[in-house]
DNA sequence: TAATTTCTTGCACACGATTGCAAAGGTCAG
DNA sequence: CTGACCTTTGCAATCGTGTGCAAGAAATTA
């Protein structure tokens, strides 16, 4: 015969226990410790000591259940490797937690569950509210998101998507942002200018789109050999490979984010070439490594905090005011190119060099 | 007179509701849904087949009252801007997820709550276990995490603790590291070896420990003036500067944190001096950032996967065992030198140069 | 003193699921 | 035809809170 051990946790402290030890009914004890003014102050006190003696500490499951509220937030991000995204969490769970709610984190990212996994876990676990951070690709769980917004459960999207006149949304104008950068390279008389990065998804609202177009009304181009699709540090090496050798290599590297200017760093560096001095290299958004690499690089950012900041906000007031009808909100920010040491005028060009030698 | 609106929520579909459509108790589509085999094929399939046209979503917190058990996990860690952490958090969540559960993160730094605030909210929360990570300054709730044991409820320290016998423990062996480093230099011909960093918390098991033990046992020292107490990088600059202007400056600086590595690449490149032909520089943690430095960072590091993947395996593993009582585990992983292109034997020394000119 | 108001407190139900137990209906063998 | 058995279903209790309502006690007023 098989015989039923007590399985785990030895039960908890509850109301009725304490009331119990208190000789009132559980109601009472529910009472006192919401400090209602519904208890006689003697008896409430005597409660609250007994509460604290004996360690009682809510059943939130069960509050959650009556009250019909979590106090919870689901915040979907991609992933955590890529530096912006810490830096954009860290805010999160700040305002997050000032706000008396608990963060839910959820990776949406390769190994992990789809954007839709995770929407639809946070509605079983009845979270208040939902931040989903889009990938790079763009909104993927279209439906699910909609279904959200129909079924009045408060979520707020960060980062571009199209058609979502309907949605709360946070997001950078990145096109603005690569616009500045551009005039910048074009301010200090470069006109060889290459582009190492990432496919642009996002059509006009891109970081490329914008640079591309400040280019352009300059009168100026960056012909398709100066593009380069490169998503990690061995197709960086490829492609600052294959610009080098070209008859005219640029005199300036536009890196699609931060983390790329990395890898072009490094490979200058093992190709001998010194920045500013004979490339000038900027990045895009300003995450920590950005001013530890030497020399510091340029690069376009400072919006991540008060996005972050919009974004919760945001959220906190859609949940807390639900009955109130409201418009949509598409809150942008205008991200500032943060000029460093690793733009230049050219001086050195590597075709001299090259000559010269 | 004030209407009372309708405040917010749709009512959700509940089992009630696909009851009802079905003509069946509540008792039964709940069978049906659990796949049961109480349920006859026929009707179950119906039932799946409203609850999915309806869109039923169980509510998880009703069941999480009835099963006594919510699925997830509580990660606590002390920030996520160090990216060491969010490197932790990454394999720890996916791992999480795979086990079928959810993570609920909680920052225990500096503007957030404290870890016993964390741990009583989790507690609140009923989460199932909980994976505490602990500050460098150690484990500072000791007092809750001792009532946790006792109350039965599974949680997992990582990071060095001391006098922890009777909690599940685990963590790199640091000292270890730190005296693989050291060797690693000795070897290499250095004798002035400077050290940038923290001050030491964490006693005979700190990096700093082991790296001295080491240094001492190979009949070398390092003088009181060779150790700066640098937390950021102005301090950094500050110490870098100081150890520069030494009768006799260092050939090697070991910096605590690859962080700080970088800091001092930076005010070194400042100070025209160039690693590692004028001075090797090596770091601890193997954060991505140690790879994209030029020169590539000498570091030690290696352990934080494995070390993530016992931390939750240990955790889970206690959570499906609660019954059987258990030994509590220490679980020790030991770093490896990773040896790049930042350290090498010394070859103009500082000094040298000094005279030269 | 009686009527009314004010304080306190408990009862009982609800939140939405899970699950032991009983009962209804059907099948089959004796 | 009856009893035993199996299949399928519903009833009702339970998890731990919150809260409307009623009721009892105490205090106030007429």
């Amino acid at each position: 015969m098989h015989i039923q051990f007590f399985k785990g946790n030895k039960p908890l402290i509850t109301l009725e226990d304490i009331a119990r030890k208190a000789g009132v009914s559980h109601s009472t004890v529910s009472r006192a410790l919401a400090d209602s003014s519904l208890v006689n102050e003697e008896t409430k006190e005597r409660i609250q000591l007994l509460a604290k003696e004996f360690g009682y500490q809510v059943n939130q499951v069960a509050r959650n259940l009556k009250t019909r509220s979590t106090q919870t937030i689901g915040l979907i991000v991609p992933e955590v490797l890529n530096p912006y995204y810490p830096k954009l969490i860290q805010r999160v769970a700040d305002l997050v937690r000032e706000s008396g709610y608990s963060l839910q984190l959820h990776l949406s990212g390769s190994h992990q569950e789809s954007e839709a996994t995770c929407i639809s876990n946070l509605r079983e676990n009845r979270a208040d509210g939902i931040l989903l951070v889009t990938a790079e690709n763009g909104l993927v769980a279209r439906d699910q998101v909609n279904a959200l917004v129909s079924a009045g459960i408060p979520i707020v999207l960060m980062g571009w998507v199209e058609n979502a006149d309907h949605i709360d949304l946070v997001t950078g104008d990145d096109a603005k942002g690569g616009a500045e950068l551009a005039k910048h390279l074009i301010n200090f008389g470069h006109t060889n200018i290459a582009i190492v990065g990432k496919p642009a998804h996002r059509g006009k609202f891109d970081r490329v789109f914008g640079f591309l177009d400040s280019i352009q009304k300059a009168g100026l181009t960056v012909p398709d050999e100066m593009v380069v699709e490169a998503e990690n540090d061995d197709e960086v090496l490829t492609g600052v490979q294959a610009l080098l050798s070209l008859p005219e290599p640029p005199t300036a590297i536009f890196a699609y984010q931060d983390s790329l200017a990395a890898s072009v760093y490094k490979h200058l560096s093992n190709a001998g070439i010194s920045i500013p001095d004979e490339m000038t290299v900027v990045g895009f958004d300003d995450i920590d490594l950005a001013s530890f690499l030497s020399p510091q690089l340029t690069t376009v950012g400072g919006h991540i905090e008060p996005l972050a900041t919009e974004f919760v906000k945001l959220l906190i007031d859609r949940i807390r005011n639900q009955n109130e009808g409201h418009e949509p909100m598409h809150i942008i920010a205008v991200p500032k190119v943060i000029v460093r040491s690793s733009s230049a005028p050219p001086r050195i060009t590597v075709l001299a060099k090259q000559i010269a030698i």
